[in-house]
DNA sequence: TTTAGTAATGGTAAACGAAACAAAAACACA
DNA sequence: TGTGTTTTTGTTTCGTTTACCATTACTAAA
């Protein structure tokens, strides 16, 4: 028997994803410390001793982005006894889905938006987990209509098959796309229209921002409503 | 800002399901101490420092089961700070499903298998962590053939239809499950029959044990091969 | 007002998959 | 030989997804 007596350290990160510039696209931070220092990281933290995962996943949130009301969801646990330099760190991972015009960040050195199809180096396992975050973003949208969390309030329907292209990394066809978006629960038409430059202004669309059903409480969590 | 310094405890524990007498069923130990002494829960231990946690539900279900080379995934981490009454223990739950023919378990009463619709009263929020269980084993056989995991090395399409039946908990049709059946990558028609005593004989088949692809590393885990 | 350009919009045929449904064949036993 | 039980097999229908273009609506510039 090896010694069992020391304990983990536990933290939680949080991939979180926007469309932005047409990409879709991940906040990162830079690590300041060792390891991994100046190499970009996903936003984590520790654990408190009073906190459930999903409270500390939407602190952590919340401190990066000011954001509330967002999808998020446990990604995976991370546990190899390698994966971090210094000792054994087990993380859980969150990812989270947000609209970039909600955000008021304003890209540092330290902090910005990386397209994912473009990553810089990341400290310990974070590629890993966040092309896994990607994965389960696609499964999840082939499932329920979870784009409309990228979007803006308003959006077209354009906008709304060019968020569907960017995560499934595929084109889509106008049409098809339009007769299954139209039959989706929860989105509504409004009499309103984009005032676009020189071609024929697009109807708008919006979403629904009904609450969650508790079927779905083990992957769905959406933000406390204080 | 709360006390940050203490640290956590973690632990796995693994929902182990087999069909046995014609149900689904779920392997439980009864607790010998306090917190919830004589209780029943799912087996489960704490996390090793040198180990990953894939490795750690692999030697809980080795432990209980002797088995091996079975279908192990991660279900979900549940920290709730008032999950476990003594202490903050985050647990990292995984399933497995198991063939009960492989399984040199007796039961004691210590040890035993119960019936997924018909649990006793169980630990902590061990219920909920079955529950979950299944809800994802459904979606997975919704997506690839994992109830041969369950099914004897060779079976006919009428006991893997009443797999099917029992982890989908609803009827399905003979002739239509059949043919989804025989189009499913891996199933391999025997040239053997049932012997059984008063009816048509049925053929047997068996599913190719192949090594399940990369693409699903995240969710799949097969056991470790010495 | 005309024209050109760009994007939104509406429909249909083919392919595919899901659901409903009945009759014949094989064996054991009486 | 007949009866009972279970396995085995195929077709039709229906709805949904996929593939595929032409027309319309609007804006801006000529």
């Amino acid at each position: 028997m090896v010694n069992e007596t020391k304990t983990h350290e536990i933290t939680v990160d949080v991939v979180i994803l926007t469309i932005k510039n047409n990409a879709l696209q991940v906040l990162l931070v830079k690590r300041t410390n060792e390891p991994f220092k100046d190499k970009w990281a996903i936003p984590g933290g520790y654990v408190r001793l009073s906190e459930n995962l999903d409270d500390a996943a939407l602190r952590i949130l919340k401190e990066k982005t000011a954001v509330d009301n967002i999808y998020l969801e446990q990604l995976y646990t991370f546990g190899d006894p390698l994966r971090h330099p210094d000792g054994r760190v087990i993380t859980c991972a969150y990812f989270a889905l947000v609209r970039s015009e909600d955000m008021k960040i304003v890209p540092t050195a330290e902090l910005g938006w990386h397209k994912v199809i473009d990553l810089p180096p990341l400290a310990f396992d974070h590629k890993e987990i966040i092309q896994y975050s990607l994965k389960r973003t696609r499964e999840r949208l082939e499932i329920c209509p979870v784009a409309y969390q990228l979007l803006p309030e308003k959006f077209t329907l354009t906008e709304m098959q060019k968020a569907y292209e960017l995560i499934m990394q595929k084109k889509l066809d106008k049409r098809n796309f339009r007769k299954k978006a139209l039959s989706t629960d929860g989105l509504v038409e409004l009499e309103e229209y984009t005032k676009s430059s020189s071609k024929r202004p697009a109807r708008l669309y919006t979403f629904e921002r009904i609450e969650l059903n508790s079927k779905r409480a083990h992957f769905i969590k959406k933000g406390d409503k204080k």
